[in-house]
RNA sequence: GCCAGAGUAGCUCAGUGGUAGAGCAGAGGACUCAUAAGCCUUUGGUCGCCGGUUCAAUCCCGGCCUCUGGCACCA
């Protein structure tokens, strides 16, 4: 069985999850469901980064120690998780003891080596800020900005890694390895970025300006900065599980690819002597554009509202459906209603339920066998042929949204198929021949929705297990044996009928004015 | 400024060197099993602008314009 090894980033606990953590927790676990599907043996880790000067200061600033405010808001990220339904393996903090443990021990490996060295750190600094200042920073007349208040140039002593030394293997590497990165043309950024001269990493900050982090095995008077910490999460994660690493993808923002997880964290596990993951995901953004958006009139969108109003499913289905990987997209719920009504509710939701009725009112409840098949029937088998083969094709290559949108053409095609056949009107006839070609029809519909639901089950799983259910159906542990064309629900007693997604009340404008 | 992505029907986007496509929205129709859903038909586009290559360009080349994002020791 082939290992598939899937992060997401973690997320800095810093704030409250939103839209974007939603994204990527789905994307992943799409990722993650439907290479399980396929056969895949599959570990997804998910987590949260709780070291730095943010979550310190923020700790401080409610009078609570850092872990306990990183308990609180870790418990959040969570929750979000059984909410969207993600089927992750594992979830990691970076203040577990088991992946401080293997930070410090890669650390040590890499001071050792001669991979890390200390060096003065000269820069501007900013007490009330507590930061080092950069030369963006500046205003244009090169000022400081107030907000910084006092800045005096320092002189710090700090940890760096060798980060330099590394930069024309890494721009061989990807050269080699031209399909690390998905997008393509997020690789090319990379190999532009890398044009450049790469400066050696700082990874470390001194005691006296953040507490909280871990200390370096080789020097307790400092703990070791965001990289060596956080990326290595990936690894720590799996440390004690043979056969996992490496990773097969990362799953990231477009915001983390350069230079973090495109530069940095190879050359440190090269660096390290281990091996690299087969490649990175990054991400688009999602954008609320056009939304007018407005907290004073009560009318603000928080996109994860969507789920406890429409569900998991809905909301999963929209993110897919509407996503291109890699690329930015808008969210408005003017369009997630257009996806959820004409998509889900209409054309899908409606397909159950009138075939449950139909099976019910013409059959007793039980489908049939198929007896009669001709070109109608003919014509919707070759067409699920092709859409199974095109859709698994465009699954294996993130192109989701595709897939989707072909899975639908084909619950089209079914709707299509039931008007061609009109069960109403052969059930009104009483000649043997019609009402073959009636119990044929119902088959033909059932078969037809069960295996186009099969090919959504990695986005909308619930759903696709309420209508297995519904089918009277329950599948088998293969998902690939389940997709080809069968009489597997001949016999199968169906629920009378179920409205999946159901349409949303129109808005209340009378309400308003009361 | 540099780099990348994008500019195609009202909206969201596919697309190929050879008479422009889909979904949604709009219009019309026949039907009634169904979540007033579904099915059929249909209106609609100088394919950002200007040149070039070619028998032929939306698709190739050059230039320009507009929008978006990134530009490091910052999560």
């Amino acid at each position: 069985m082939k290992s598939f090894y899937i992060t997401t980033a973690i997320d800095y606990v810093n704030g409250s999850p939103h839209l974007g953590h939603a994204y990527e927790k789905v994307l992943t676990d799409v990722i993650a469901r439907f290479r399980r599907q396929m056969g895949d043996k599959v570990h997804f880790l998910t987590g949260v980064d709780e070291h730095g000067q943010k979550v310190q200061a923020s700790a401080k600033k409610r009078g609570i120690p850092p872990q306990q405010f990183c308990d609180e808001v870790s418990a959040e990220f969570r929750a979000l998780l059984p909410k969207l339904n993600i089927s992750n393996d594992d979830f990691i903090r970076t203040t577990d003891e088991r992946h401080k443990k293997v930070v410090r021990q890669v650390l040590q490996q890499l001071f050792e080596k001669g991979e890390i060295y200390k060096a003065e750190y000269r820069g501007f600094y900013s007490t009330r800020q507590e930061q080092f200042l950069q030369e963006k920073d500046r205003n244009p007349d090169g000022t400081w900005p107030e907000l910084f208040g006092e800045v005096t140039e320092i002189v710090e002593a700090n940890y760096f890694f060798k980060l330099k030394q590394y930069q024309e293997w890494l721009v061989e590497f990807l050269t080699k390895n031209e399909n690390f990165i998905f997008p393509a043309f997020r690789q090319k950024q990379v190999v532009e970025f890398l044009k450049e001269p790469l400066n050696d990493l700082c990874i470390s900050r001194p005691r006296e300006r953040l507490e909280w982090g871990i200390p370096l095995p080789f020097d307790d008077g400092y703990v070791t900065y965001v990289w060596f910490d956080a990326l290595l999460n990936y690894y720590s994660a799996v440390a004690d599980l043979p056969g996992v690493w490496p990773a097969t993808y990362h799953v990231i923002g477009k915001d983390i690819l350069v230079p973090p997880h495109a530069v940095y964290w190879p050359i440190m596990l090269h660096a390290a002597n281990i091996p690299l993951p087969q490649g990175i995901i990054a991400h688009g953004w999602w954008l609320q554009r056009g939304a007018k958006m407005s907290k004073s009139t009560g009318n603000a969108l928080n996109p994860l509202d969507l789920v406890t109003e429409f569900g998991a499913d809905a909301f999963r289905y929209f993110l897919i459906r509407e996503m291109n990987v890699g690329q930015d997209s808008d969210f408005t719920r003017d369009q997630f209603l257009v996806r959820y009504n004409s998509e889900l509710a209409n054309n899908l939701g409606n397909l159950v339920n009138r075939t449950l009725n139909m099976t019910t009112r013409f059959a007793a409840g039980i489908v049939p066998a198929a007896e009669a098949i001709e070109d109608a029937e003919r014509e919707v088998q070759t067409q699920w042929a092709k859409t199974r083969d095109e859709v698994i094709v465009l699954n294996e290559g993130f192109q989701f949204h595709a897939a989707l949108e072909r899975t639908m053409q084909f619950v089209t095609a079914t709707n299509a198929y039931i008007e061609r056949r009109a069960p109403w009107k052969l059930g009104k006839s009483t000649e043997a021949n019609d009402q073959a070609l009636l119990r044929t029809s119902l088959a033909t519909m059932a078969e037809a929705l069960r295996l186009a639901v099969a090919l959504m089950q990695h986005v909308i799983p619930s759903t696709t297990t309420k209508i297995n259910a519904v089918l009277g159906y329950t599948p088998g542990a293969d998902w690939r044996a389940e997709l080809d064309w069968s009489a597997k629900l001949s016999g199968a007693k169906v629920a009378e009928a179920l409205v999946l997604f159901p349409r949303p009340a129109p808005p209340e404008k009378a309400l308003a004015k009361v």
